[in-house]
RNA sequence: GGUCUCAUAGUUCAAGGGAUAGAACGAGGGUUUCCUAAACCCUAAAUACAGGUUCGAGUCCUGUUGGGACUACCA
């Protein structure tokens, strides 16, 4: 960024000086790509109306200008319409001292303001699956980002507690449970909650079909199910905080909440605050009160409350029922109002699939027609669906891809992997669980990750995700050779410190320090975006760039001592870079694989 | 029906209106007495269709076709 200010600024003055006063909007400054001469480009043609002249006539001459007048500026060429620029050996030196002299190179300086990202919001009814994975993956990454832009972030998880859904895991429990427990079953306690929620469906099922052979119509049968009323009841009696029904729903929801954390653990997200919906489900009434008073929200002849929004080219919405509770539209405004006044926000970021679009649309939407400005400062990080090659995952028809089981298998698989290629021969027990446990993990994360989060993703179980190419364990295993190059380094006595007297470089060496330069703008945009992504397909690059090079030329035994200086110096920022970067993702970078 | 979204090699993903559309997997071929071959190098292979805006379009606009999501007094 720096660099490319630096340039747009002598670019200016060259221009000022040759053809008079320009448009700062028509400088357009570009890395030149690989396969020209040069490290940025100025494209011309926006210049052609103010010069008059050829784009080959107009270029050359702020060639000449810069090369006279700069220092920096070590040559340039012309190709059609644009300006390449050569920077001096000097100036990259000079660029890749300051980048590992700067200790928070990649961070920017504080804010000063808050921003929250509520993620994951599970529902206590059954285990985390792949979509949930990407939700976390997601919202963790984005909240890392963010604080490595100067921002206070808190990370929130709001837990949907209550509900019939949970009612109905609990019912099957009580009814065909015969008082089994995460202990007494051996099964994790999200799993086992989860194995009577499909139990609840069976059954619920199989009485719908009873009903319809007696010859009642199936909508009718599926209110009238008598499964489905005990559920309703439940939700009732928990509500009026019968006792029975809420401790059995402590206890259940207890056994969620542990088996989540081993999930959230072994994915290495967390959270800041966590909020219970059950806490939170009667929030929002007064907003309510509050519209209809501004005469914004009207009632309906039954007593229930909506908003009119066929305006603004939506549709009407409810906001309070007929008798009076709420909906998830009337909580999502009491928390939103809540978390904006308690914790003094700036910004409040949702991490929630896009099929939740137009409720967030909604949300906004109201919040701004009752006069809260704030409302501009929500933000709906919606990322797409993680779809398998027969479509969505449907938990009923259980083709869903469960969390724990996948994070169990990529482990495996770099186990496998990872004793094929005898890579942990010379490694304890507890070092190879470790290794293997970063490279499975970092495989998920990174092909998770390396995605645009607006896109629908799609994961086929059938192939497993890679481990060579443009993926996680390719930058780790980057990162080791790096690490064991600098090791080796160490052990032969070789000190590396100390300024280089190197005074030329090798165009990888200079593209390569180019890279690094380009970290900080990397993270900006990728916070700018809310896009994980960026980072990874950038520190892949690094990586692959590092290979290259690495395979091409010795770091160790290069015989000028400068120039081995000016390597080990090299390659230990790409693999800090490399570290910083996939922190930023949640990808550990291991020190050997 | 309405609203929104997506369409790029065989496959999974890239490409802030700019040069000859990049990678990876898969396919074919090659590299190891040399710092980790989970690497490196070479070959073949793609912008759904039709218009428009622009000096310049995968990218912006319109239409067509084909996917997906949303459109509950569920959350």
């Amino acid at each position: 960024m720096e660099i490319e200010q630096f340039i747009t600024k002598a670019v200016t003055t060259a221009i000022g000086a040759l053809y008079g006063e320009v448009d700062p909007a028509q400088i357009q400054i570009q890395k030149t790509r690989r396969e020209f001469e040069g490290d940025y480009t100025l494209v011309v043609f926006p210049l052609l109306k103010l010069t008059r002249k050829s784009p080959a006539d107009t270029a050359g001459p702020i060639g000449e200008y810069l090369t006279a007048h700069y220092p920096e500026f070590a040559s340039y060429n012309v190709i059609s319409g644009f300006l390449n620029l050569s920077l001096s050996d000097r100036f990259w030196l000079d660029r890749f001292a300051a980048i590992a002299d700067d200790e928070a190179f990649g961070t920017a300086p504080r804010t000063g303001r808050t921003i929250m990202v509520e993620y994951s919001s599970p529902n206590t009814n059954k285990p985390l699956h792949l979509g949930h994975i990407r939700n976390n993956l997601l919202g963790y990454s984005v909240a890392q980002i963010l604080a490595a832009r100067g921002h206070r972030v808190i990370k929130v998880n709001l837990v949907n507690d209550r509900g019939i859904h949970i009612c109905k895991s609990m019912l099957a429990w009580k009814r065909y449970g015969q008082g089994e427990t995460p202990a007494s079953s051996g099964m994790k306690g999200d799993h086992l909650v989860g194995k009577y929620y499909v139990e609840f469906d069976k059954h619920y099922k199989a009485e719908i079909k009873e009903l319809v052979a007696k010859g009642m119509e199936e909508d009718e049968a599926k209110k009238k199910a008598p499964i489905m009323l005990e559920a309703q009841e439940m939700l009732r009696r928990w509500e009026a905080k019968d006792p029975e029904v809420y401790s059995l729903w402590e206890t259940m929801n207890g056994w969620v909440y542990e088996g989540f954390d081993v999930t959230y653990k072994a994915l290495g997200v967390d959270f800041d605050k966590v909020y219970y919906e059950s806490q939170t489900y009667l929030l929002g009434k007064s907003l309510v009160e509050e519209g209809l008073q501004k005469g914004i929200f009207f009632r309906k002849e039954d007593g229930s409350v909506w908003i009119d929004l066929t305006a603004d080219g939506l549709d009407q919405k409810l906001l309070l029922r007929g008798d009076g509770t709420s909906v998830y539209m009337t909580q999502d405004l009491g928390t939103a109002f809540r978390r904006f006044e308690e914790n003094n926000l700036d910004e409040m970021i949702y991490v929630v699939g896009n099929e939740q679009n137009y409720h967030f649309q909604v949300l906004k939407l109201i919040l701004k027609k009752l006069g809260y400005d704030w409302s501009d400062h929500i933000y709906h990080l919606s990322y797409g669906m993680v779809e398998l090659p027969e479509g969505k995952m449907k938990s009923r028809e259980g083709t869903v891809v469960d969390a724990d089981d996948l994070i169990r298998d990529m482990v495996e698989t770099a186990r496998d992997m990872s004793n094929e290629l005898g890579k942990l021969d010379n490694c304890t027990p507890d070092e190879a669980d470790a290794i293997v446990r970063t490279v499975g993990l970092g495989a998920l994360k990174y092909f998770i990750l390396k995605v645009d989060p607006k896109k629908t993703m799609l994961f086929d179980p059938r192939e497993s995700i890679d481990f060579n190419g443009n993926t996680g364990p390719f930058i780790q295993y980057t990162h080791a050779r790096i690490r064991s190059v600098l090791r080796k380094a160490d052990e032969t006595g070789i000190d590396y410190s100390g300024n280089p007297a190197q005074a030329t470089l090798l165009p990888e060496e200079t593209a390569l320090i180019k890279a690094l330069s380009d970290y900080p703008a990397t993270v900006a945009a990728a916070a700018e975006n809310f896009s994980p992504s960026l980072i990874a397909s950038y520190i892949y690059d690094l990586a692959k760039q590092f290979n290259g090079y690495y395979h091409d030329h010795s770091i160790l035994k290069e015989e000028n001592p400068e120039c081995r200086r000016f390597r080990l110096q090299l390659i230990a920022q790409i693999a800090r870079i490399l570290r910083k970067g996939s922190a930023l993702l949640g990808i550990e970078m291991p020190e050997r694989m």
